[in-house]
DNA sequence: AAAACATATCGAGACAGTCTCGACTTTTCA
DNA sequence: TGAAAAGTCGAGACTGTCTCGATATGTTTT
């Protein structure tokens, strides 16, 4: 890769995430490009598509979501594993208003950049849940992907409403997903 | 009003409700204009937000979803009549892909169209949920605003995923309201 | 150091959507 | 019938997405 292919690479990347950050995931790519100090061709350039651009920035994190996931599977108390994984799960999917959307997309969608890296967070979540189901802490009918679709509905919900919002929605949510008692 | 204006107007809403219906509540205006037979000016005479035409497509049915959700305050288990109600509210919010979206919105901002109708919403659902938690059934953490932000998750979920999908979170969060026994 | 090559960048332009506004047309009713 | 009121039209300003040939820049070779 040519020296200033990098550097407008990293440039492009750094304004992104802040304006994401910002305005969420939907922000304008032409004003990316601007603020990056770069002609619009350049940017789709390096990034054909919005969801390129979501993959390049985020698809570390994802990866390690799903690392994380798979440390939890030792945690003392397989629901409280579950529990705390979704969390953090929840406040990645929080990063950039618009993402839970693009997480349950790309999850559907084999031609996504995103898809590899969702594939393997729902794989990890079925870990937990089978773990929690095997333990009878979790409901039998408990499946990964409502795992999945609770945590992107609350980080959802939370965008539209209130952070808190999102959060008191995924409590009430794995409290529905445990083995009444 | 005049009868050609009155014509327009109607056509507007049925052609509306179709595209809506078919491809989502953020459909082109411009495409409606265009199947009504109208210039999109004269969409924007009767509509001068897409808003207000959803507001006119859905304002009578919020109206009636309120009150059916007043006659279930009869129903004789305070849970289910909640569960009834909320399942009902979530296939109203499932009516158009987005419509979460616009309620969820609607609700926080004082000049939407739609805002006195979800008003109107909350406030049964307050009712509903204050019965639940005076008959121990709901738990007294539960507010209004939460059965809110479920029934419109759920939809959101089922958008994305499937309808079953949404209608399983609905399910695993209202077992998530109950009081635990 | 300059030529030759590969790689990037640029930005105009095609296209789609939202929304406005002044010129025009239709209905209404006195 | 003929104003006045009411409604409609559609061009055009604006923003955004995305493409592509001309151009420029960095890299490698001689």
């Amino acid at each position: 890769m040519r020296a200033d292919a990098r550097r407008n690479y990293e440039r492009l990347l750094a304004e992104a995430a802040t304006a994401f950050a910002e305005h969420g995931a939907d922000f304008s790519l032409e004003e990316i490009a601007r603020r990056a100090g770069v002609a619009n061709g350049t940017l789709y350039g390096h990034f054909p598509t919005r969801r390129a651009l979501l993959e390049a920035l985020l698809g570390d994190r994802m990866r390690a979501l799903a690392a994380n996931g798979a440390d939890l599977l030792d945690h003392p108390s397989p629901f409280d594993g579950l529990a705390v994984w979704a969390r953090t799960a929840m406040s990645h999917a929080a990063t950039y208003r618009g993402l839970g959307t693009a997480f349950m997309q790309a999850v559907q969608d084999e031609t996504a950049e995103l898809h590899t890296a969702c594939q393997a967070v729902l794989s990890v979540a079925e870990d937990l849940v089978a773990r929690g189901r095997a333990a009878g802490a979790v409901r039998q009918d408990v499946t990964a992907p409502d795992l999945y679709a609770l945590i992107n509905a609350a980080a959802w919900a939370g965008e539209q409403g209130s952070a808190p919002q999102g959060e008191r929605l995924l409590a009430f949510g794995l409290d529905g997903f445990r083995t009444p008692s």
